[in-house]
RNA sequence: GGCGACGUAGCUCAGUGGUAGAGCAGGGGACUCAUAAGCCCUGGGUCGUGUGUUCAAAUCACACCGUCGCCA
């Protein structure tokens, strides 16, 4: 019976490219875990998009001089070719500045405030006569009320770490234009986190023995000490406020994000033709959502998102649909550094995801970064590692048992899996001790234990290296060929399940290795950039097919007399020399195009 | 200040109560189909320090030292 797997995916701010920690705090776990589903024959349905609104994007765009929605814009379509290069296999990705975006976002504010959940207050804000508006926090400087410091800005002070509250700076200032704001009363919403502490306290307290050591501890931390959040901000960028007298306000940008897996899910549905399709997995009790995250937003994922979903319990459902689906498993991983620092946009200390794709092949990274997931702890990107683990791991143990089996096949088999006759015994071990890997790395996946499922499966292409010491296949190639025709059987139909194992992971090449084995079709669907109009607006997304994928998480039916392709090399070997020259770029200013260029 | 994480073989790390592990690097060996790749053998490391709980602790508790993160 096939489950139905949400798989929702961080939304990446739209104010930047994605760098290596992207890829592995979120996205590629994500994809990994939605491919292995999709060959499981789950029904999978997996979404992100590009965040268009906060504050990260306006300050970007203040300093390029060009509006928020250039600088998004511009983002968006890089992150969308980017991830359709390393295979991030959204069933959508789309961004939160879609018609359909605003009026679901809208609809559940209107949900929330009718059922009791949103309250106004007054704050007193730092406001600028200047530019005749409120100043957002890090838009604010002046001099740290706690070490004196003279440049601290509005939320933090970069000197001694404290967080502070703006109207504690002395001496303001904004940082557009250095004019003094002065302090202003507002009003606002607030999202009455308090009234669900009950519910949240029974939904953490649910069996989560699958739930990570530290995502639970977060998590138990934070519901003990709820309070209301502002939801709304005198702001220009972002989604109105569906009510009057409330037009000069918008959304607060954490408010609005985290509703994207839903409103992605019934954009999804809407594009397929099916406007209700998205309900199979958020009105369906037997549905698991997994939220893939980085650390630094368990509090939401776990707290505030569950908050608002059971807040909005029932919107657009039939009395029929049962409750929404609140996360299943929210398996946040840690952060990924660089070289042994932490990653700085700032100081461009980072592995940006488009520049090491223009010199490394997909899978290369891919495998690399899945072999190093923070999952347990924060891991480092090194480029000695990546150089190492590319030779030492992919090329020589599973690209060259690849490479060492399809050769010999075409040499001496004219290409054409041999007929075994029966089989020995060491023939039939091998077979299944790779055959035991759908189960046991099955398990190791369902789990999110990702990096441990990779070694397993890693493990068992050295495994068939071994066989193959053992086995007689090129010494007696010669003198007795069926012997070698045992050996070359065996070992084929070892690389035919590995390709499937590997395919999660290894997505470009697993397909090439079908390939090379003789197949036909595609293991998984095809992901392209569409464009999608809604009634005014027009935007960009990546989508998924899989109608027309095979692939299929079970044991390969390679038969004898199957008649391979000529195969090349899967991996390129990496020069130690790529390790200083990498080394060398880091913390050099980096030459981009940047948004509202032409280019 | 509060919360939490981490400190295990040269390197990267796994290992949550019962005789210390993997990969890489290093050393030795047999082979040659393969991107000079693969295979076999080779790991005496006070499991940060100290105290405690236990028949038994890297594994639990407390304290301390050292890194780091989050929050106030």
């Amino acid at each position: 019976m096939p489950e139905h797997i949400h798989v929702s995916v961080a939304w990446p701010y739209a104010n930047g490219d994605l760098h290596a920690g992207h890829l592995a705090g979120a996205y590629l776990p994500a994809d990994i875990f939605a491919r292995y589903h999709r060959l499981k024959g789950n029904h999978v349905l997996m979404v992100s998009g590009s965040d268009a609104h906060g504050t990260p994007i306006t300050v970007e765009a203040d300093k390029l001089g060009v509006s928020p929605r250039v600088v998004f814009e511009h983002y968006h379509r890089r992150f969308l070719e980017t991830q359709q290069q390393i295979g991030i296999s959204y069933d959508l990705f789309t961004h939160t500045d879609t018609e359909n975006h605003h009026r679901v976002a809208q609809d559940i504010f209107l949900k929330l405030l009718n059922d009791g959940y949103l309250y106004r207050e007054t704050q007193r804000l730092l406001y600028s006569e200047a530019e005749q508006r409120f100043l957002p926090d890090r838009y604010v400087e002046g001099t740290c009320p706690i070490c004196g410091y003279d440049q601290a800005r509005g939320d933090q002070c970069d000197n001694c770490g404290s967080l502070l509250d703006a109207l504690d700076l002395i001496n303001p200032r904004s940082k557009t234009d250095g004019s003094t704001p002065v302090v202003r009363e507002t009003e606002h919403y607030f999202f009455d986190l308090a009234a669900f502490a009950d519910r949240l306290h029974a939904y953490l307290a649910q069996e989560k023995g699958h739930w990570r050591d530290n995502v639970l501890k977060v998590s138990q931390n934070k519901v003990d000490d709820l309070h209301g959040r502002p939801i709304t901000r005198d702001i220009e960028w972002g989604i109105r406020i569906p009510l009057e007298g409330w037009e000069d306000k918008r959304m607060y940008v954490w408010f609005e994000a985290v509703m994207g897996y839903l409103t992605a899910s019934i954009e999804w549905a809407h594009s397929i033709g099916e406007p209700d399709a998205w309900k199979r997995w958020w009105y369906n009790p037997d549905a698991k959502v997994y939220n893939f995250i980085g650390k630094d937003n368990i509090e939401f994922h776990t707290i505030i998102w569950p908050a608002e979903l059971m807040g909005i319990d029932g919107l657009y459902a039939g009395p029929d649909n049962g409750s929404i689906a609140l996360p299943y498993d929210v398996p946040a991983n840690e952060f990924m550094n660089i070289e042994g620092k932490q990653f700085s946009k700032s100081r461009n200390w980072a592995v940006w995801v488009p520049d090491i794709l223009e010199r490394y092949d997909p899978d290369a990274v891919r495998y690399y970064i899945a072999m190093t997931f923070p999952e347990s702890r924060d891991s480092d990107w090194s480029w000695e590692g990546f150089v190492t683990r590319n030779n030492t791991e992919l090329l020589a143990a599973w690209g060259n048992l690849v490479n060492r089996v399809l050769k010999f096949t075409v040499k001496h088999f004219d290409g054409v899996v041999p007929d075994p006759g029966d089989l020995r015994e060491m023939d039939r071990e091998i077979l299944a001790q790779v055959e035991g890997g759908f189960a046991r790395i099955g398990a190791l996946l369902d789990a999110v234990r990702l990096r441990e499922a990779l070694t397993e499966t890693m493990a068992l292409a050295r495994e068939v290296n071994g066989y193959l010491d053992r086995a007689p296949w090129f010494k007696v190639i010669k003198d007795d060929r069926a012997e070698a025709a045992k050996t070359i059987y065996t070992a084929l139909r070892c690389i035919d399940h590995l390709k499937t194992l590997f395919a999660p992971f290894l997505p470009f090449t697993s397909q090439r290795v079908h390939e090379y084995l003789g197949y036909d079709g595609t293991l998984f669907g095809e992901q392209a950039i569409q464009s999608f109009t809604e009634s005014e607006r027009t935007h960009e997304a990546l989508t998924y097919d899989g109608t027309r994928a095979i692939g299929r998480w079970e044991p390969g039916a390679l038969a004898a007399g199957q008649k391979l392709r000529e195969p090349e090399a899967l991996f390129r070997k990496l020069e130690p020399e790529i390790v200083e020259e990498e080394r060398a770029r880091l913390g050099q200013p980096r030459q981009i195009e940047q948004p509202g260029q032409v280019s």
